[in-house]
DNA sequence: TTGAGGCAAAGTGTATACATGTATACACTT
DNA sequence: AAGTGTATACATGTATACACTTTGCCTCAA
């Protein structure tokens, strides 16, 4: 039980909606769960804090962000900028072996699209996409402001059904890229990603709170 | 003495390039400096890593970042396209009053262009335009992009002497703001920063080591 | 009833002590 | 002589104990 096993843990439970934001993150009560002292959760805590999953405030504990409906808008804005970059680049040094891993990805991921891990299955497809662009710094940025808006899709959002839209969307992706035609792809993608941010915010503006 | 406090204290000797890029971060040493135990300096360490200017390694300790060069281009790239949309934003919301605030900031940056705090006025100009996009996490973002940059530049670059080029670059970035040329606007940040990332690469790159 | 004051409980912050991992140097084997 | 194994020193990781801050509640007075 290293810091980092428990922050990936807690990042885990995070990003699936268990724990929903705003809620206070005991050091006494995590220590107890994880059977360990407080140090090492105090550790796990800052690295969270770190990716911009918590929040800690000296003498107050630790607790999970909580979002306004601007600040979602300025995080799928900075996503948009990111993302759309990075697939730019991809597509300039995209290969046909290339474009075949990411059809293989993409028809992977559809099988748990429905699932509780679309997720993850979401995120291996652009991954693989973006990955072509040899920015490392640039992805960990992308994939960090991605955790930020699962966990409030988690948290908030309907889970998508069976088959839903941004399968399409993939597939639309692929093909402009198979074809070449690069704006559009990056059309496609922030059509993509506007069409989540909607979703999302909608949603959060529909809370009783 | 705070982890806060001390994580920003270490930081401003990281940013004014007393400890080199790669220098190992004793916890002992300096806990002892600051007159407490070691957990404080832990969580300020922790602090930094989170920003990106350490790096921690399980067992082996925290040591100041190294970048390559083409890690401080990829660094430079997001900050083009990070900043440049900041300015783009802020362009569309201008008044009067901002551009006659921007300028007495770049007027009062003039003063210490030559001196130690050269880089302080430089962001007080750069972060007066950005702060009206109103972009508090994309602010947050590149203000720690650009304090990596500043860490390398400390360390490696020649420190700018007397009236340096940025000065009438950020003359022209305002005279094209004044005129509501926005896009040439974009155009000189884009090269002002270019100019700065070719300056650092460079240095870097003449390196022995 | 209501507000201020203070007390107590709970939780975080830090120091110290101990446990564990890593690095260096030296001896030993091949 | 080169490489490996081991022992020792040192730095980091963690647990426990204690100090401080916060917060809720209770008391008491207006």
């Amino acid at each position: 039980m290293t810091p980092e096993t428990i922050a990936s843990q807690l990042r885990s439970e995070l990003m699936a909606g268990v724990l929903r934001p705003g809620t206070d993150l005991s050091q006494v009560e995590l220590a107890q769960r994880f059977g360990v002292s407080r140090i090492p959760i105090r550790d796990a805590l800052r690295i969270l804090a770190g990716e911009g999953l918590v929040e800690i405030e000296a003498h107050r504990g630790a607790k999970t962000i909580s979002l306004t409906p601007e600040e979602v808008r300025e995080i799928y804005d900075l996503r948009i900028l990111l993302e759309c970059d990075c697939l730019q680049r991809a597509a300039a040094v995209l290969t046909p072996a290339d474009l075949k891993e990411i059809d293989r990805v993409r028809l992977k991921s559809n099988l748990d699209a429905g699932g509780p891990d679309w997720a993850d299955g979401d995120w291996a497809f652009h991954r693989t996409i973006y990955a072509l662009a040899g920015r490392q710094r640039q992805l960990v940025m992308i994939e960090a402001l991605r955790r930020t808006c699962v966990l409030f899709v988690s948290a908030y959002a309907t889970m998508p059904t069976k088959k839903p839209r941004w399968l399409s969307e993939h597939d639309a992706i692929v093909k402009h890229l198979r074809r070449g035609e690069t704006e559009q792809a990056v059309l496609a993608l922030k059509e993509h990603l506007e069409g989540a941010a909607s979703h999302l915010i909608a949603h959060i503006m529909a809370l009783p709170g």
